[in-house]
DNA sequence: GCCGTTTTCGGCCCGACTGTTTTCAGTCG
């Protein structure tokens, strides 16, 4: 049968739900809703897993759920699903998705009002709701009945869009604010929080903390920041929404405490579970305020993060790993990454010229001088020029291997008239990024590939091919020649415009490793691609990483940090990192093919 | 129903907010 992860994860949230209202032992609730946020965000098929018979490996899922969902496998069902799910109305699964309505009360409208059509349930509610048939029930009055009216209302709102930021939107309009509330005197430390402080891909709201002797100051400085509405305003903080829609929450604590705060909001909430579970083991209860002695009552706070995590014998975990993959378990051994930084990276090896070979995708704007004196800014040692390959619709096999040699010979006199001119000394590779064509054949052929160094080969069309096709194209494209080097931009996406391609990624990697390919983590903030979630899978199957910015102008290469996030994401130390290579070292691991 | 610094049994995260309630249940992050 076939079956998606998420609606997997949607039928085990149902079940859930509709054991909260059975009144089932709270304990099995949470293991359910556990089970479904683990298999939402598995990277891997879930029928893959029980093809491999590896259901087990999948956190969350024990012997019991392993069982019942390889029965839905094999017969499209499971008895005991199907049993829990027939106790209940399914006109309730819907309400669920409204804010504010929880099991409980999905079912106590849904049986009171007698609401029994799944698809109208909510226009239904809401009919219900302006008649006024909502107040009078037990348990509800005035006020939830308004509340459910606009509540609705969001959630229609929410049903058109679920619009977040790239990261450096966010980075932008954080950064302002930042500097907005530094002027006040008092402030000792701000910092970002939630999901912007562990740099993942897309950013809801911006959450900011304070440290301050005086929250009333910074309170009210921070609301006359400019902005459309002010959602909320405490003692401890306040909301804002800008002009742009969006919403920055700040929260505001005293220097002595401020470590607490900053490792509490910066989540992420798996994260936070499993700390606060270890910390039950050593009888201390974790909260936004410091750390409590269970048995004593006792509360000690912290001002830094570092305290914080050292008070439960631990070393300090980045924000980047705080996602409940292992590293509470591996912060315990011992064991953390020693994640890669900015400053390892020597080189960035996918960047596009303005040079004309008549590609068949977009030229850079940008001259190669004007990249090579940018790549001495951030010193770098070296760059890669990988302009897309020659249309090939628009081109003869000959006349491609003319460009291909006029290239190479362009480049070389640039480069040494550059070189005596300023006396600076990046060096760089001659490469190309050469389209995988949708049969798996590169688009370049071998004599036109006799006049680059390597090869990044990437997937820029045919992205909704099946994923047995699409997995075999790639195979066969890194297999084609072997001066292919690099996958680049793996997965194809596109943040919130795009899906990438479903390929198997462990067959994928597997050929990876046996010619020794990179994959790309493509650092342009619409991409971030290879994924951070399949950076941390690669790195279990042994691969390595190029992080490059694939810029289309000097400025691009300025991005370079947001595909280091997603290296560290990933677990990836500076070893796992081939641009992190001297110039010789890199060279020669490039040219292994050559 | 899951799972293990030691535990294969006996535990399982914490606090805020809201609205309905006279001490709490439900929902959320």
């Amino acid at each position: 049968m076939k079956m998606t992860n998420l609606e997997l994860a949607e039928l085990l949230r149902r079940i859930a739900a509709a054991y909260e209202i059975l009144g089932e032992n709270r304990f099995r609730i949470i293991a359910y809703t556990r089970a479904a946020d683990s298999i939402e965000h598995l990277t891997s098929e879930l029928k893959d897993y029980w093809d491999n018979k590896r259901l087990r490996e999948i956190p969350g899922v024990g012997d019991m759920l392993a069982g019942h969902i390889d029965e839905m496998f094999r017969t499209g069902h499971s008895k005991h699903f199907d049993s829990v799910m027939a106790k209940l109305p399914t006109s309730i699964y819907p309400l669920l998705l409204v804010p504010g309505i929880g099991p409980k009360k999905a079912y106590k409208l849904v049986t009171v009002l007698k609401l029994k059509n799944e698809k109208t349930v909510i226009s239904d509610l809401e009919h219900a709701a302006k008649k006024h048939k909502i107040a009078p029930i037990e348990g509800f009055g005035e006020k939830s009945e308004e509340l459910i009216l606009s509540n609705i209302a969001i959630y229609r709102k929410g049903q058109i869009k679920e619009n977040r930021m790239t990261l450096p939107v966010a980075d932008g309009i954080a950064a302002d604010i930042i500097a907005f509330i530094r002027r006040v005197p008092s402030v000792k430390r701000v910092d970002v929080l939630g999901s912007l402080r562990r740099q993942v891909a897309t950013i809801g709201d911006i959450d900011i903390a304070v440290a301050t002797a005086n929250p009333k100051e910074v309170i009210a400085h921070f609301v006359a920041y400019p902005h459309q509405e002010i959602i909320e305003e405490g003692p401890t903080g306040a909301s804002l929404r800008l002009h742009n829609g969006r919403q920055v929450d700040l929260r505001v604590q005293k220097s002595g405490r401020y470590g607490a705060m900053l490792q509490y909001f910066t989540g992420s909430k798996n994260h936070n579970i499993a700390l606060r579970s270890f910390a039950l083991s050593k009888g201390l209860s974790l909260s936004e305020y410091g750390i409590k002695h269970v048995r004593t009552g006792k509360i000690d706070t912290y001002a830094t993060e570092e305290a914080f995590y050292n008070a439960l014998g631990l070393p300090y975990i980045p924000p980047e790993l705080r996602e409940d993959k292992g590293e509470i378990q591996a912060a315990i051994r011992g064991s953390l990454p020693k994640l890669v930084d900015i400053k390892d990276v020597m080189g960035d090896v996918h960047l596009h010229t303005d040079y004309n070979l008549e590609p068949s995708h977009d030229l850079g704007m940008d001259s190669f001088t004007a990249l090579l004196d940018r790549a001495a800014e951030l010193h770098y040692e070296y760059i890669g020029l990988s302009d897309h390959n020659p249309s090939i619709t628009n081109h003869s096999e000959k006349q491609i291997v003319a460009i291909m040699k006029r290239r190479k010979e362009y480049y070389e006199q640039q480069y040494s008239s550059w070189e005596k001119k300023t006396h600076k000394r990046v060096k760089y590779v001659l490469m190309c990024e050469v389209d995988i064509l949708p049969d798996g054949k590169l688009a370049l052929s071998d004599a036109a590939l006799e006049y680059v160094d390597a090869v990044i080969a990437s997937v820029h069309s045919s992205f909704t091919q099946e994923r047995r096709i699409v997995t075999k194209r790639i195979v066969r494209a890194i297999e084609s020649n072997p001066k292919v080097r690099i996958l680049g931009h793996p997965t194809g996406r596109l943040l919130s415009k795009r899906e990438g391609i479903d390929a198997d990624w462990g067959e994928v990697f597997r050929a990876c490793k046996t010619h020794d390919i990179a994959l790309e983590i493509n650092s342009y903030p619409d991409r971030l691609d290879l994924p951070d979630t399949l950076v941390f899978d690669a790195i279990k199957s042994g691969l390595r990483f190029c992080i490059n910015t694939d810029s289309h102008a000097a400025d691009h290469m300025n991005l370079m940090q947001y595909g280091v996030s997603v290296a560290r994401r990933g677990w990836a130390t500076k070893d796992d990192i081939v641009n992190t290579l001297s110039y010789n070292k890199f060279k020669s691991w490039l040219l292994k093919g050559a």
